[in-house]
DNA sequence: GCTGAAACTGAATAGTT
DNA sequence: AACTATTCAGTTTCAGC
């Protein structure tokens, strides 16, 4: 888990497998210029030093019956450290809860949340501050268009 | 593309290569149930259908030199279409924002961004403002701590 | 540290129930 | 619609450079 050297064949091995985590060793050896056997060995590197954290498969969220996308402010009157612990347990098991951030500013928490429709919205809102023993508040922004979303992030293949 | 059924066996395989794209066939088959050949049949089918969009590695950001993480909420002082256009394509082809929502409430976009610093935050947002010839407003909110992170959607396997 | 070949493992296909 | 057997493709290992 050292933070380890990545060179040029790393960094395009991690933006092919960014972009199509099933590609064939072969066709991935292919477009590094490698032979299959290092680029093997790199990506086992690779998964080991906790580079690659995992492969997965990314899946329409309409087609499971998930069309609502909703975030979330939530601020906590009393900031104590159990409180958080509290709040981070009940919202790292709640499947719904796609996203949840401690950020710095105007609020405590952002949370992201793919919801089959707004009925559930308050019922998820209500299970989350029924867990927590002080008073919340919170902000909700309904998205009306998703223009991007993922997870890829940008490699210098230069 | 039009909405299939999605029975027990689907859900399942779904569940699975959610949490590992890069599970081989045959032990996907026997978490299922069911023999090689069908469960590769529906996976085809899962993909052509567009129930699977994509498969995708996950990869360390602190690994890439980008610890940052940052929300900018942003409001346009005016809202025609062809400006939403033109900040939508900024965006779209900007690789350090990984996700970008339009959404009703008291700001118009809410957007997403890994970063290596606080300077290359307001080169981003200056680059961004650049690109729009109307005034804007952003707040931006950097997360202290990632509590959950990801896409995967829950799944029904009764 | 990479190449190439050989051995092995997993995937795709066709034919059967 | 799923199973089995066969064929084919992909992966891993290892000797040589």
């Amino acid at each position: 888990m050292a933070t380890p050297e990545l060179d040029r064949i790393d960094r395009k091995i991690l933006d092919v497998l960014q972009r199509n985590a099933r590609v064939p060793l072969t066709e991935l050896a292919q477009e590094v210029g490698l032979s299959a056997s290092p680029v093997s060995e790199r990506v086992r590197r690779l998964e080991r030093s906790g580079v690659i954290t995992g492969y997965h498969a990314h899946v329409n969220p309409q087609a499971l019956g998930r069309p609502l996308l909703v975030f979330v402010e939530l601020t906590l009157s009393s900031k104590s450290g159990e409180l958080f612990q509290k709040l981070r347990d009940e919202l790292l098991h709640e499947p719904r809860v796609l996203e949840c951030h401690l950020v710095s500013g105007h609020f405590d928490y952002l949370i992201k949340a793919r919801l089959s429709a707004m009925s559930e919205y308050r019922e998820l809102l209500a299970q989350i501050l029924r867990k927590i023993p002080v008073p919340a508040q919170s902000n909700s922004y309904v998205v009306m268009e998703e223009i991007k979303e993922g997870l890829a992030l940008p490699l210098d293949l230069s």
